[in-house]
DNA sequence: CTGAAAGCGCTTACAG
DNA sequence: CTGAAAGCGCTTACAG
């Protein structure tokens, strides 16, 4: 029950901590004899020490950890991706991201009284109160959050891309009359504004009429009254907030006895493995997370100064056309 | 750029660090006027001082933090639901819930020198070195685990009640030849294994022969193959590993040119929302999320001696009964 | 090659 | 009602 410390160990071995510590740590300067030191490791593994996480942090300042603040709108495949590329990445500097699950029903104060965090990693919007914390902190902050022009390191994936990516290929394959298809979900309205601001701003660039808004339940029916209603506005292109919402727009179309693409196409975002499952099969758009995961990584490492050694720079954002891309299905 | 600590506050405000202490942590005992509360307060505010997790971890001995530790295979909205409850009822008890996406990949030891966890909640099975960390330092692990028996805080969600429904629910409406619909996914192997001799054992039960074991990747053409398998070797009902399987197996009837349920009938588990999109509409087993998060808080809080407060001794598991439920839709 | 000592920031008996 | 002091476990100059 009694936590096993390094002044265990150095007992047990018959040599000080600083012997212990130089072992444990591999510390460049110290030359430690190899009889010594294998007497040490040999007596860590037995003991079964582990060193005290909370001493070392205290000790040295910072800790080792990256949260990743996840707001209760992001679940779904693509976000599951994302935190393991970036789970990746961080451990290859020798930091270890854990994931708060932010429900938004009580302060962050909880967990920065809990944990510490050398960075964070916020997918949504931190309160002013958070952010101001982790400024006094020192803590560098990286996120999708466009909220916050005051920390340079943020890098926000432009969703605004990828509802002009939709909308170029419906109006690209001959649709004039748009509508666009928005989650129900009262947490996705932030995100899906986004996206549809910039389905508007194309649809205004490629000289059509900003598509037709509606919000769509995953549910058969209530799809179906959604897709009458634009079918009768004349509407023959929907762009969907992401392939669930999509999904739904093809079974509501299926349920107004609407054929798809012929009476209405349909492109999602997201690129799900379901998506290639439907009939037809999902037109999307593909996320290249991997590289966002990359961007988020960088920004973060190099506001710790962690680039210097190798002395490369920050990759720039790839342009937008890398970091989506439509994949033709049979949809539209 | 430097920490603003407590010593920072008591300088400001005129009071000692005992002072601000008792005033920040209310301490119970603590007698402070009225005016001493309101100035610290304010000054903390002011210098926007947040405490060091980690001292405090030092000094207390243990740390406010819950690590979830997700094996790679365990994405979903299931368990992002689960997730999401642990945090709530973590959080209901003082205690911050960090998840770590464990990609298998490197040693768990990184993590243990970042965090000293309160308590694990452990959704796969740890490696016996990391158990024995845990162990040494007294820190309780709960999980979803069959292979720790030494661990009496284990708590398991019956994997095998679930196929056995499913196995059920077929049976009841007449089946009698089954196959089971294996995920491609080499990760999940050790997961269906269990959900698969559930199915296994109540096919015993219910005097019909094994279901017939085929893998169905998330391809309507590749389902396809499988589904013809199946069809030829006389099987009529499909218990699918989960919804999505579900859905490969319905792509790939549709492929295949057989009607659902008439020539074929499929029972998925999860209940996602898409399940209710799809054509015919997917029967499949609901599970009781929010009872599973309970038991494992439950187990974990016992295992720290939470409940001594209220008494009140962790409920027992709930009946199988209770925890999952069959949502019978057109699919069978 | 190895050890004694300081100090990270906090909380909490203990003494006023 | 408030403060001086000890100590949680670690690392790291510093001194041998």
């Amino acid at each position: 029950m009694l936590r096993v410390t390094s002044a265990d160990v150095a007992r047990e071995s018959g040599v000080s901590r600083t012997t212990v510590s130089y072992v444990l740590n591999a510390t460049p300067g110290a030359a430690i004899s190899d009889e010594t030191r294998r007497r040490v490791l040999d007596t860590a593994e037995r003991l079964g020490y582990t060193p005290s996480a909370a001493a070392r942090a205290l000790r040295s300042g910072r800790s080792d950890i990256v949260v990743c603040v996840l707001p209760d709108w992001s679940a779904g495949p693509v976000i599951d991706r994302l935190l393991d590329h970036l789970t990746t990445l961080f451990a290859e500097a020798g930091l270890s991201l854990l994931v708060f699950h932010d429900l938004g029903d009580r302060p962050l104060t909880h967990l920065w009284r809990a944990v510490t965090p050398r960075a964070v990693v916020a997918l949504g919007p931190l309160t002013p109160a958070d952010a101001a914390a982790m400024a006094v902190a020192g803590i560098p902050v990286v996120g999708a959050t466009l909220d916050a022009p005051s920390a340079p390191q943020t890098f926000a994936v432009p969703q605004q891309a990828i509802g002009a990516l939709q909308v170029g290929h419906l109006v690209d394959r001959g649709h004039r009359v748009l509508g666009y298809a928005a989650p129900h979900d009262d947490r996705l309205e932030e995100f899906a504004q986004r996206r549809l601001s910039g389905a508007r701003a194309a649809s205004r660039e490629r000289g059509v009429a900003e598509p037709q808004v509606r919000t769509v339940e995953l549910d058969s029916l209530e799809a179906s009254v959604a897709v009458r209603g634009w079918w009768q506005a004349g509407v023959t292109g929907i762009v969907a907030y992401n392939d669930e919402v999509a999904i739904a727009v093809l079974a509501g179309a299926r349920a107004a006895g609407l054929r798809v693409p012929d009476d209405l196409a349909v492109i999602g975002v997201d690129d799900i493995p379901l998506s290639r499952l439907t009939t037809p099969a999902l037109t999307t758009v593909w996320q290249a997370i991997d590289g966002q995961a990359e961007h988020l990584v960088g920004a973060a490492l190099d506001a710790l100064g962690h680039r210097e050694g190798g002395g490369r720079p920050s990759p720039s954002p790839r342009p937008a056309g890398e970091l989506f891309r439509v994949v033709q299905r049979a949809s539209t």
